[in-house]
DNA sequence: TTTGTACATGTACAAACGTACACGAAAGGT
DNA sequence: ACCTTTCGTGTACGTTTGTACATGTACAAA
């Protein structure tokens, strides 16, 4: 009854256990965001010892990176889900509008990726990460829209986001549908 | 040679002196965010002694929420003066981003906006003072546009600012005046 | 002048923090 | 069997933190 049930990964898995410590970062970042990270916090999150946390990253800000990072890439990874939808998508504003609502059901999603933005616009090496969803989004758009409405779109969905973030009632299904037609319509529909 | 120049305001001045703290701490957030204040940062920023900090706020949490208040405040102001310039204008897409554009040459502005939201979608009692920049915009916009147009257009103006945290390049203000437009293209135009 | 009240501040303290590091346990080569 | 190297952890230390509070200072009323 002495080691009972780590959390994630038992020992002697250096690198499950490094993502296992990430993870636990960034749920407690969608939590209580990121000022609220500390050593020991990710530690009891993760089930781990207060040493692992300082022995697999050299500081607290490296931690704090690799988790938001980690969240850069499930970013990416809805992303693929989200190009895979619009692939077969007829009426692209429709299903582009019908993705955001269901984007807007998970607040904690796009707080994560707000926390995101705001870390990186502090510190530049978080940069790249930070442009993942942003330019990703532009790229998967910009072929069937061309690339200045691609970015126009983008702003505008991560607009609707923020939006969420901090009314009870998000922008309706149907306003999402005029507006982004409505953008789509200005594209040159042919890029090049 | 004991006394020497302290910042904002003399000493007995109760009101001053509150202001001075709330204005070193929205100076504060503004460059490193919400989570490096301390109360003696603010002090120090701010020219009072340590004890002051904890005199005029019963808490941190509190002094914070003071300053995000005030950030509100100064947005609010920006959008007086946008509205006196909108008045004016006949072509509200060109209008609009021509102000859009010059609020990105503020990057500090829509930085501590966004720290605001972000804030907001932690702590409930904050979400007030966060939307007055939005519903501000909308309710600015609706009698020319329709209230969810204004709504779409206000959400887009946020993406766009927040697109400019993190790029280098923000969107330039042909992209501005064609997607506003297309936007302002839909709305019924008249409120009713 | 005395007294009362609001204003103001320096200091002190417990808690929480980041981080270093000595030490132990496991694995692999010989 | 032993040694070497990597992996892993508990503990301890110096700092910074939020906050309390005893003490002082200015001003108005008496």
């Amino acid at each position: 009854m002495s080691d009972a049930g780590r959390g994630a990964s038992s020992r002697r898995d250096p690198s499950g256990r490094r993502r296992a410590i990430v993870e636990a970062a960034a749920g407690l970042i969608a939590g209580e965001g990121v000022s609220g990270l500390t050593h020991r916090k990710v530690a009891a999150a993760a089930d781990v010892p207060l040493g692992s946390t300082t022995y697999y990253f050299t500081d607290l800000a490296d931690l704090v990176q690799a988790a938001l990072e980690h969240i850069a890439a499930l970013s990416r990874q809805g992303l693929d889900e989200m190009a895979r939808d619009l692939r077969q998508a007829t009426d692209l504003a429709a299903a582009l509008a019908e993705l955001t609502t269901a984007y807007l059901a998970a607040p904690q999603r796009h707080r994560t990726q707000d926390e995101l933005y705001l870390a990186a616009s502090h510190r530049p090496e978080l940069r790249p990460a930070a442009r993942l969803w942003f330019d990703g989004l532009t790229d998967l758009l910009a072929p069937r829209t061309g690339h200045a409405t691609a970015q126009a779109i983008a702003a505008f969905i991560d607009g609707v986001l923020l939006h969420a973030l901090i009314h009870d009632q998000p922008l309706d299904t149907a306003t999402l549908t005029t507006a982004l037609s409505a953008l789509i319509g200005t594209g040159d529909h042919a890029p090049r």
